[in-house]
DNA sequence: GTCTATACGGTGATAGAC
DNA sequence: GTCTATCACCGTATAGAC
């Protein structure tokens, strides 16, 4: 609990963090081996256990702040109260998978995690102090002035978010079997709904 | 190859295939232990390999089965000539749903190992023959008739199958920072969106 | 801090009795 | 077909030299 309070990041730790990343994004909790993240950082297997003392806990190291990078940072602007909703949605889409395209297993990796391991995983973000309310209200507010019409908040928000993610999670499935695309079409794909998405959301929610 | 080509599933044979279908399903193929297979099925490891030689044959039995009751049968109306578009996304919406609630775990279990093998796992219903040329031409003829807007049908597959499936795959996040609902909301809040989902599609794509 | 060597508990798979 | 016993290996973790 105490312990590494004061002592800053080493060299050789972030290495060790790095490779441990990309060794548990591609393999998962159970499917990645300690042998391969040495490897992967040039080290021995020891000196995983010296720095961190066990998969478990490098795990963690590395959950946390996959967590607090990702979905912490891109999820903000939708508090902020400078934006009207529909430029919140084109801001949000655009951003979020432009993030994801970066890191296009990281969605599969962290909701792959979760549903494996609630319990212990499912307390990290719950302090995060991700509100929503202002967002919410927002909506409730705009509905009232006749800018947007009635909608759900919550399905909206949900939509919007299922939109941008769950092509990254299903790609070997679109790719194959529903729509038959290369990496490349793919890509293209993903390109073009920073567009559509929104257009298809403020299509459905705009008042006449 | 020709194996078990006449002879038909035996009782054990059907409790193995179930027992393994949970474990699998629950735990994933890495985190999958063939003792907890032989446990849930009440019999020993040894017996498990007697029918099936291994674990990955075993594996693939299962993931065959999930891969065509699951997908393959709800994906068959879409290409339906008996329905409008607008009915055929409700149709979809009611159906896709209420079949994952049933199996609300399939899946991000599906996805996930399709993610994590891919090469070994997409050859398997890539010769499922899902076509949906008949879908997608007849969008395009009533977006000519004036029916509906003018809107690209990949998209709209896609985001009709993401605002369905994404929040079981992402129910534990979900859960806890985007909504902090309990089991009984997420329920409630899914069995709404059978509504709110073909209303939302509709309301974006209808013509005035 | 970093290495080599090793302990030790699983884990998939097989042998062989019944 | 079903069981018990066992093997060979792998994976996490530790001991101890440098």
């Amino acid at each position: 609990m105490v312990e590494k309070l004061d002592k800053r990041h080493t060299g050789t730790e972030k290495i060790i963090l790095e490779a441990a990343r990309q060794v548990f994004i591609r393999k998962g909790f159970d499917g990645a081996r300690m042998q391969e993240i040495a490897d992967e950082a040039n080290i021995n297997k020891a000196l995983l256990h010296y720095y961190f003392r066990s998969k478990d806990k490098l795990f963690m190291a590395i959950f946390v702040e996959v967590i607090q990078s990702f979905i912490l940072s891109s999820v903000k602007l939708i508090q902020d109260p400078g934006h009207s909703v529909f430029d919140k949605i084109r801001l949000f889409v655009e951003k979020y998978i432009s993030l994801i395209q970066e890191n296009p297993y990281l969605p599969g990796f962290i909701l792959n995690e979760l549903n494996r391991r609630p319990d212990r995983l499912v307390g990290i973000f719950k302090s995060s102090g991700l509100e929503l309310d202002y967002f919410f209200s927002q909506i409730e507010k705009e509905i009232r002035e006749g800018k947007i019409k009635p909608v759900e908040p919550e399905h909206l928000l949900i939509n919007m978010i299922s939109m941008c993610v769950f092509p990254f999670v299903g790609k070997p499935m679109i790719n194959t079997i529903i729509l038959s695309y290369s990496e490349k079409d793919f890509n293209l794909f993903m390109e073009e709904r920073k567009r559509t998405i929104p257009e298809f959301i403020i299509n459905s929610i705009k008042k006449q």
